[in-house]
DNA sequence: AATAAATCGTACTAAGTTAGTACGGTATTG
DNA sequence: CAATACCGTACTAACTTAGTACGATTTATT
């Protein structure tokens, strides 16, 4: 399965709504519950998590709010990832340099030997920018729409 | 994260262990238990689920047993993550396909937008041949041994 | 037939992770 | 000083996963 955090998700769904703003056009929780349909809370967490990187910066005080920190064509999915669950690894073994490995370390005949696999796949989600699914989903949408 | 599920991780350790087994060379739970250090009941688990597929297979009764279903180098990194986890799926979206997909479909400005980098993914697993991952595994050994 | 050795099927428990929420604190404008 | 919006922490409930247990079934041997 593989599979990738919700709110990660959910986090490119909000950069895809705050492409267009900075400095001066700011976007605030409640303006992206309204268009997102997600909860305040919700994206508050979010936020507030990618504010702890260069992906969004944020306002404080009355008339505050976010904005996003560079183009979303300059965002990877990795970028997104990293900020959001920590630094990328597939397995538990490549993770816990150092930790415990499996069950009996002397006798892992695998140690280390996701590395390579590992890489490649960072490399692919380094190349991927957040802009491409953004753009892909549009299309998709356009075409729906076409259907029916 | 993207982290994989750990069994399928022993998946690959417990296939390198049996990797020189056929229909007459069987390989046993308690075989694999003192070779590997995994407990019993976890690798009797994990050869149930991969027995259901091709890539193991199993004979029953007295002298019974469990023997690899082709080579470790045409099995790959997706043959085991499907065998283990069931179909390969980076995001709930991608996932669901008919099911709901975010908090608020209508809105949902990303639907099906991860096709294109799912695809690419799955592509690189499936180009993965576990033999590398256990050489890989043993050469770190090797180079292990060559410092200490 | 009976017995022993092995897989098979199911189901359960405990631990860990994640999503979502709540609440009080802090900064900034007017 | 009051209103607004971000900030930090902490909590709860739901879900997932790892690991275990136990009885059923199959098959070779005696």
């Amino acid at each position: 399965m593989i599979k990738m955090n919700k709110l990660t998700d959910y986090g490119v769904i909000l950069l895809s709504y705050m492409q267009d703003t900075d400095k001066a056009r700011l976007c605030t929780v409640s303006d992206l519950a309204e268009q997102t349909g997600l909860g305040q809370a919700t994206i508050s967490k979010i936020l507030k998590i990618l504010g702890k990187t260069d992906l969004v910066n944020s306002v404080r005080g009355i008339n505050g709010g976010y904005y996003i920190g560079r183009p979303i064509s300059e965002i990877s999915v990795a970028d997104m990832i990293e900020a959001m669950d920590g630094p990328l690894a597939l397995t538990a073994c490549v993770e816990s340099h150092g930790g415990e490995c499996c069950a009996s370390e002397a006798n892992c005949t695998i140690k280390g030997g996701w590395d390579a696999l590992n890489k490649e796949m960072i490399e692919l989600l380094r190349g991927f920018p957040i802009s491409r699914i953004i753009q892909q989903a549009k299309l998709n949408l356009i075409a729906e729409k076409k259907i029916a």
